[in-house]
Formats: structure tokens, C-alpha cells, sequence
DNA sequence: CTGTATCCGCGTGGATACTG
DNA sequence: CAGTATCCACGCGGATACAG
């Protein structure tokens, strides 16, 4: 199958040596998304990994309604949270992460807490960049 | 690990509590993006923190020259690349991951192997959801 | 309270052509 | 080789209105 496309004795391609390279890009995306991730946050640290559409909507500032119900729709289906609707009034509606979710949490905080320690990093080197070039 | 607790029992935006959350949230949506993960990754491996333009873009199928350019031109501003030119016939040019840059590596491997590792979970968890719903 | 539906402006990014 | 410059199609996502 794969018999002559060494270039240098390493696979030029490895960052996508998966069976399916495009999925995984495409997941990467998703995973990427600010939405999903201060989602996925805000749902594990809230209660305890459970939470209901109002809560969410209000430990996400500036987050639009519709962002967040594609977003959570977009979690259900990827099998991240789960949602559950009781039938009360007025309709009250709770989404908890699944173990799949659960898994991802790592993965999220990590990535936000890289950002949370230097983006003031980030930003004097923008501040530094910028002057240079003017 | 915990570090957003800093505050007290439960703040309904305690994922935004920064001193600057539109900061965080752009520079999340930065380092979450698809090429920049792909870039920093390959960036690390190619050879070991450095490479040159054209192996960069043979590392990440599929990324045009535009995004390879404007990404990498990204990077180097937010002071996780180096860029240096040589002044040869044809040019030369290399890219290095700075400090800054490195400590971006692990974040990014721990998305990346979470993706690695459960894309096809999702992809399951996505063809049952959409069975259900026709 | 928890959505769904529609409109639509705007940024993202691919394609293409050209340059030092 | 390593870009820069344009054009422009497309989808993201905010705003708004409405519903169960």
C-alpha cells in the first residue's frame, strides 16, 4: 500500500496517520470550537458535570441562544452529553456529559489553562510584533 | 488543576474569570484552530522544533499555501515561532517553535491524542443519533 | 423556560495569478 | 522556494420573531 512515499526517511504526512485523516480533522475542529470548550467546562464545574440550558446560558457570557442550542445539539449527537427533558411547567431541561465527555475534560483544561497562564504573553508579543512592523 | 476556582463557592462565570475574558476567548479560538494545531504539531516533529516552509507543507495535506502563510505569519506574531530567512538562491526559510511555543506542545498532543483515540466513538455515537432522529 | 425558524452581514479560506 | 495579492463562494453566527 504505503511503499515508496518516504521522502527523508520519515513519513512526510504522520500527523495524519489515521485511517481516516479527514475525521480526524474534522473532529479536531469541533473539539477546537470556544463554544464547545467553555461547554464542556461549564457543564463539568457548575453542579458536577450536569446542568440545565439556563445555567449554561448564564456562565457563558455573551454566548447567543442559538449558538448554544447547536452547540449542545452538536455535543448529543457526537455522544459528549446527554440531554433529559421533564415534562414539567414550565419545561425544564438538564444535559450531563457522558463518559465520552468526561474523557474530553483533560483535554480542555489543559488547553484552557495554557491560555488562561499566557495569553498576557501572547499579547506583548503582539504589542511587540505590531511596533516592529510600523 | 483546579485553578479557576480561585473564587468562591460558585461563580456563574467562573470560566471567564479573567481579568480580560475577550482575551482568553480570542486567543482560545486561536490555538484551537485546526491548522494551528496541525501547525505547531508538525512543526515539533518534522525534525525537532524546526522546519522549513515546503516541509511544513507537505506535513499537512490538504492546508493551502494561503493558510500555511497566514497561520504561520499568526504564530510568529503571538510569539510561539521564529522565522528566519536566508538569504540564498533559491530562499530558504525556517521555522522554530520558541519557548512560548513549546509549552503549547503538550496541550495540543492531549487534544490531538484525544481525538486520535475517539473520533470513531464519535463517529458511532453520530450514526446512532442520526438513525434516531429518521 | 427551552427551544425553533428565518434573515443576512461578515469573516474564513480556497483558487488563481503574479513576484523576488 | 517562499511568498503576496485578489477575487469571491460559502458557512458561521448574531439578531429577531415566534412556539410549545
Amino acid at each position: 500500500m504505503k511503499s515508496a512515499n518516504k521522502t527523508q526517511g520519515l513519513d512526510p504526512a504522520y500527523v495524519c496517520g489515521h485511517k481516516d485523516p479527514l475525521a480526524v480533522r474534522e473532529l479536531l475542529t469541533k473539539v477546537g470550537d470556544k463554544w464547545t470548550i467553555f461547554l464542556i467546562l461549564a457543564l463539568a464545574k457548575i453542579h458536577g458535570n450536569r446542568a440545565r440550558f439556563s445555567e449554561l446560558e448564564k456562565s457563558i457570557p455573551h454566548i447567543s441562544q442559538r449558538m448554544l442550542t447547536v452547540t449542545l445539539r452538536n455535543l448529543e449527537r457526537d455522544g459528549l452529553v446527554i440531554r433529559e427533558l421533564f415534562p414539567e411547567v414550565p419545561p425544564r431541561v438538564e444535559y450531563e456529559l457522558t463518559d465520552l465527555g468526561k474523557s474530553l475534560l483533560r483535554p480542555m483544561e489543559v488547553l484552557f489553562d495554557w491560555v488562561s497562564g499566557n495569553w498576557e504573553a501572547v499579547r506583548r508579543s503582539q504589542s511587540a510584533f505590531d511596533t516592529k512592523k510600523s
